[in-house]
DNA sequence: GTCTATAGCTGGATAGAC
DNA sequence: GTCTATCCAGCTATAGAC
């Protein structure tokens, strides 16, 4: 792995941990055991390698959830997929985590991958509900964009419920709970 | 109001905003109006100013919270009411935001009322669920505990959608999407 | 109680040698 | 491409005067 690959790896943990303010240079350059003025030959400084990791996170983020989403089964199924995915409860989101952090928002491109990042998350859920609705697995009157924020939302929540209690059972019980409510709706 | 208070008050906002990491005692100081030999005389450090503010944010939001929840009316209306809370969105949750600071989650201390504040919600809101399902109001299968960690998720999670947005139209339609879910199952 | 002085450390970056 | 030296501002706190 090359030293702009360990750099970049390197970010886009230490933002997982700590968010953009509490990551420094001096942190990234001894993860990735690189030099300092190895750093600021491959990328111009803080703000830009940031770039390149959010960027290299989101797409990660992306691709496993499209795993889920876009397999087979019922509309319910491949909800669920997506809520039973393999996560690090306890550590969040890598880019859920993001959107906490002032300087990133502040920032409109640093938040930009963000941003797209759950505009798309929402959008294909939704597609995902919708097509139930088509298949007349669930029912006529439920609304794809609204449940699709909401699943996505108990999702990201589910972590802050999780790190406060150090412990993933809130997070177990907050997917459990949409999970038996879309079943109950489902059932007509 | 006193130096102190003033202290407190300006940990608040900063923590509210910038978190633990992203926030100075040199800021604090300066939003409150004291000097740097008036913090420490009042407060033995940042974690201890911390500890206090902290505190302080919770017991708001619980007591913020009860007004909706102990409020009159079925547990579906009070379950709303908490739902449609004024809420300033794109700041998102004073004390949800600081269970994603990583030296507010390593430290015992600073993360307990977080923790608590957490706890007593979903109890709360579990305790108006459980009283529906009594009055025949909600369904008798629905589980209160798993029900009521995913209305606080939708919460916590609708923050982190609306700031990745830098709008507060993901969380209105997470809450709506809730809403309806649960609006859905009540008519048995 | 509040003020100023001082201190050592880190943050984020530039410059120039190799 | 990588290394070391250097820079200035900010962080967090202590000490002692008033």
């Amino acid at each position: 792995m090359d030293t702009s690959e360990r750099l970049i790896r390197s970010t886009q943990e230490l933002l997982w941990d700590r968010g953009y303010v509490g990551t420094s240079p001096k942190a990234i350059q001894q993860r990735a055991q690189a030099g300092q003025g190895s750093m600021y030959h491959h990328f111009k400084g803080k703000p830009d390698l940031a770039l390149a990791a959010i960027r290299r996170s989101a797409e990660e983020l992306r691709a496993e959830s499209e795993v889920a989403l876009g397999g087979g089964g019922t509309a319910l199924e491949r909800i669920e997929k997506y809520l039973r995915r393999e996560r690090d409860v306890l550590r969040g989101c890598p880019v859920g985590r993001l959107a906490q952090d002032p300087d990133i928002i502040a920032s409109d491109d640093l938040r930009q991958p963000v941003h797209e990042t759950f505009d798309w998350l929402r959008h294909r859920l939704a597609e995902v509900l919708a097509d139930g609705v088509a298949r007349d697995e669930l029912p006529a009157d439920l609304d794809p964009e609204d449940t699709a924020a909401t699943v996505a939302a108990v999702v990201q929540g589910g972590y802050v419920l999780a790190r406060a209690a150090s412990s993933p059972e809130p997070f177990e019980r907050a997917i459990d709970g949409v999970r038996k409510l879309l079943g109950a709706i489902s059932q007509h």
